[in-house]
DNA sequence: CACTTAATTGCAATCGTTTGCGGTAACGAT
DNA sequence: ATCGTTACCGCAAACGATTGCAATTAAGTG
């Protein structure tokens, strides 16, 4: 029924709960002896202490908290994937909320973790969060925090980015190459920093390859694959069907692909499309999808191992560090060269 | 620096903890004059109450346990979401482990989990899980536990499935009623319920059907991807190619799917292929597949719920149930009417 | 004025575990 | 016989919050 306690040990044998407890732990005071009946007693009591209780003592936990948009999208569950294997490694255990894309969410469930006394925390945030008071909040509790993928650049603190920039220049400059011209760029919310890099690598690449940028050819929405599909229908209400589109996420260049396919166009003749980070669904679609691949379940490891690392230091050193992944541009059938 | 306590809030306005707690939980002992002062204080210290000690002194947590194999599967992430999503709602924060199918993590997971007192457990077990015993364990500290997709047949426990049988039969089903006759099965783990259901339905619906069964067209393995294209080359080895394929998830049809493609074989023209899950992926692939579709989001918010209200019954009315969720079957191109 | 009653608040114990410090017993040494 | 060691072990406080009960004060009553 009830859970046993260090206490049922102590009474079992009739000795005191600190020394089930030093026995426990192997404190060199207690004698062979009583360790080896506490043990015997603790087995079969089936006796498993209660974090809660150590926690409190402690004054620290051993759960790490997690933050994503949606766990259901495969980047975010491979990322949990990473930072679940890494938490185990140490002996902890993670709590995972989602804010389904809402800051107010976003703002109940870090709460939620703070009143856990969760050891760390690591958030992807919402990309409807525009106010970051909530996470300032949890610094100067002096609780550790990263950021992974969808970070907070206007906050001081860690990081694990891939290189947006640089997978979006060379996607770019590889479409240039294929000789495509009029290249469209579906891009996410203004304000995420992925987004911002990822359009600037966009930019650069254009520039670089001397083309001229048109902003008909650019719009702003979401991340998700039902802002592929509108996407690029307002793009077709500013301008003409582009040679290519590069898309901010695989989901967005999904949307764009079953809309792509409905319009009976095809992919790569009538129209060139590149997504960013390889999920595993575009490289079955037909044609597969080109792509900027970013290594998920390394994001969350990296994460977690630098979340793990600034709570072993303990506020002590508190240097916030970026760590910055490799992307690598994925050339499949949905770009092709042309003239 | 660190987090202020109700200790805190008492000292700064001279008055005992016991007044603050009260306050807070707004106890109608307490002046409105006082618990003003105390809810400003609280919101200047920005006051978060630490579980750990609330939980220690009501001895039960607000924690819900979960035990997946592994998150980065669609399905178990789109479980994981009906879960949080239950759980966010009724106040609870969600602890996840992955067993990565490895039945001495799942144990240490539990126990884990134990440790921290979750509320309850949400369990799909690893498939090379074999023994029970710390599940057992579980319901004899009178935690409740629900059992999800990969249940737990051998246990007396509520379990939410999926009705694997009837979507099985009525794929098998409808590869008859299109005239195909040698039609392979890519089984899962021989001692896994899910298995066994969907194996029962392939052979009742061949017996149905007036085909006779074949064990050269049976080849029972894992449920993932790679255990897809081993699966087929083991069935290659065995007979010569079926005419059709029902494999036991779509993770498993994808193997194969590129397996079968390698090879240069068409499908449905050359061969036919149905999955079982409807992951979204297989919708994209061309082409389309032809599957059983289970509702993953679903399962995951009813299996939270009925673990709230077993929660909540407190084990009084411990009558645990079996809720099985429809599935359909959804007909795409990957199968097709011949003769 | 003495006494009851209502309105507030505090004391102290409790949840399960940890840990500093003090205590006891046994032993050998002087 | 006295003292010092060594080897074990227990007491009690503490972590942060809750709660039964007692205590205090003020107000109301006869």
């Amino acid at each position: 029924m009830t859970q046993s306690t260090i206490k049922d040990i102590a009474r079992e044998l009739g000795i005191s709960p600190s020394t089930v407890s030093r026995a426990l732990s192997d404190h060199p005071d207690i004698s062979i002896n009583t360790k080896k009946k506490v043990r015997e007693w603790a087995e079969k009591l089936s006796y498993q202490p209660n974090s809660m209780a150590q926690n409190l003592k402690k004054k620290s936990s051993n759960i790490i908290g997690v933050i994503v948009p949606q766990v259901k999208h495969f980047f975010f569950a491979a990322i949990m994937g990473g930072i679940t294997d890494i938490a185990y490694d140490a002996g902890y255990t993670v709590m995972i909320c989602q804010s389904n894309e809402n800051m107010q969410r976003e703002i109940i469930n870090t709460n939620a973790l703070i009143s856990h006394r969760v050891a760390g925390l690591l958030i992807s945030v919402s990309q409807y969060t525009t106010n970051y008071e909530h996470f300032i909040q949890v610094q100067q509790r002096g609780i550790p925090i990263v950021f992974f993928d969808r970070t907070c650049e206007e906050m001081k603190a860690s990081r694990v980015v891939v290189n947006d920039y640089g997978g979006a220049f060379s996607a770019v400059q590889y479409l240039i190459k294929c000789g495509y011209k009029r290249i469209a760029h579906l891009a996410g919310p203004e304000h995420l920093a992925i987004s911002k890099h990822r359009f600037d690598g966009y930019c650069d690449a254009l520039k670089a390859g001397h083309i001229t940028f048109d902003k008909r050819l650019v719009v702003f929405g979401g991340l998700n694959e039902e802002d592929g599909v509108t996407g690029y229908n307002s793009l077709l209400e500013q301008a003409d069907a582009p040679e290519a589109i590069f898309c901010v996420t695989d989901p967005v260049a999904i949307g764009a692909f079953s809309r792509i396919r409905e319009d009976g166009f095809k992919i790569p003749d009538d129209i060139a499309l590149v997504g960013f980070s390889d999920n595993p669904t575009v490289s079955l679609i037909d044609p597969p999808l080109t792509t900027v691949r970013q290594p998920a379940y390394d994001i969350g490891k990296t994460a977690a191992a630098l979340l793990l690392e600034q709570i072993h230091l303990k506020s002590k050193k508190f240097s916030s560090k970026t760590i910055t992944l490799e992307t690598e541009l994925i050339i499949r059938k949905s770009t092709r060269l042309i003239a």
